[in-house]
DNA sequence: GTTGAGCGTT
């Protein structure tokens, strides 16, 4: 699919402004966010069902209805009740993401050779890029190695090449990961809520369904308030559902709604 | 003087 030109709104019968597309026909969420900072999604007003419709979003890309984007005007959705906070949030991760500079963190090593060195580990791992930093732990008493050790490069980029496949060194395979406190804060960022904060719910039970929804309907049909990430049906039908959200917000901003979907009203609780 | 999933003395 060539690239094309989208048309979006913040409102169905506003100026709509022009987005371009990639080449593979999708369009990047953060695309429509450096226009409308703090959008979380598109949705557009069905043609056939003149219902409003969410544009299916899938790890920050939008993809195209079936008859492709077309020229009716796409709404962005905001999260509800939260756009203050989505755009400190959009703006500090877009600029991020934009100019590459995301901050690289230690890497635990796990695995080493009994007998590796930190200047073994900065050979072998200066091949990936610049090390700035090579730790092996090591017993206080003895001075034995404990098998593991840290490694930090300057360019995200090695990291990231690091992370995503096995290391032989001196004759071991050896793991490279983000280790679990850092693993915690980058979970806390994305849940844009402190590590000792209860966890909030990102998951609604939509409540008096009917026979005839399927998840695809209702994954349809919420995308116009969030980015949904799991749709769970019963079976056999037992007239609810589960609807995950990757912002609990969304979640959250939807408890006590009364929705009408597919012509039925269905009730929405936490 | 050993070991083989894990998570960092400064």
């Amino acid at each position: 699919m060539a690239e094309v030109y989208i048309r979006v709104a913040e409102e169905e019968n506003e100026e709509p402004m022009e987005i371009p597309s990639e080449d593979d026909g999708t369009v990047l969420l953060s695309t429509v966010a450096a226009q409308f900072p703090g959008a979380c999604g598109l949705r557009f007003r069905s043609p056939v069902s003149q219902c409003m419709r969410g544009v299916r979003l899938v790890e920050g890309v939008l993809h195209a209805p079936e008859n492709g984007w077309g020229n009716v005007v796409y709404v962005v959705n905001y999260p509800k009740d939260n756009k203050r906070k989505m755009d400190e949030i959009d703006a500090s991760s877009a600029v991020k993401m934009k100019r590459g500079d995301m901050k690289t963190s230690d890497l635990i090593v796990l695995g080493l050779p009994w007998k590796t060195t930190e200047q073994d580990l900065k050979d072998y791992f200066s091949t990936f890029g610049e090390v700035i930093m090579v730790q092996v732990k090591r017993d206080a008493k003895t001075g034995n190695s404990k098998g593991f050790g840290f490694v930090r490069f300057t360019e995200y980029e090695a990291q990231e090449k690091v992370i995503s496949q096995r290391h032989m060194i001196d004759g071991r395979w050896c793991d490279c990961k983000l280790p679990n406190s850092k693993v915690n804060m980058i979970h806390c960022f994305y849940l844009q809520q402190g590590p000792d904060e209860p966890l909030r719910s990102r998951k609604v039970f939509v409540g008096r369904c009917t026979e005839d929804m399927t998840t695809d309907d209702l994954r349809q049909f919420f995308m116009q308030y969030g980015e949904v990430t799991d749709v769970f049906i019963p079976k056999p039908f037992r007239a609810f559902a589960f609807v995950t959200f990757a912002d609990d917000q969304v979640a959250q901003s939807l408890c006590g709604e009364d929705l009408i979907i597919k012509v039925h009203l269905s009730s929405i609780f936490l």
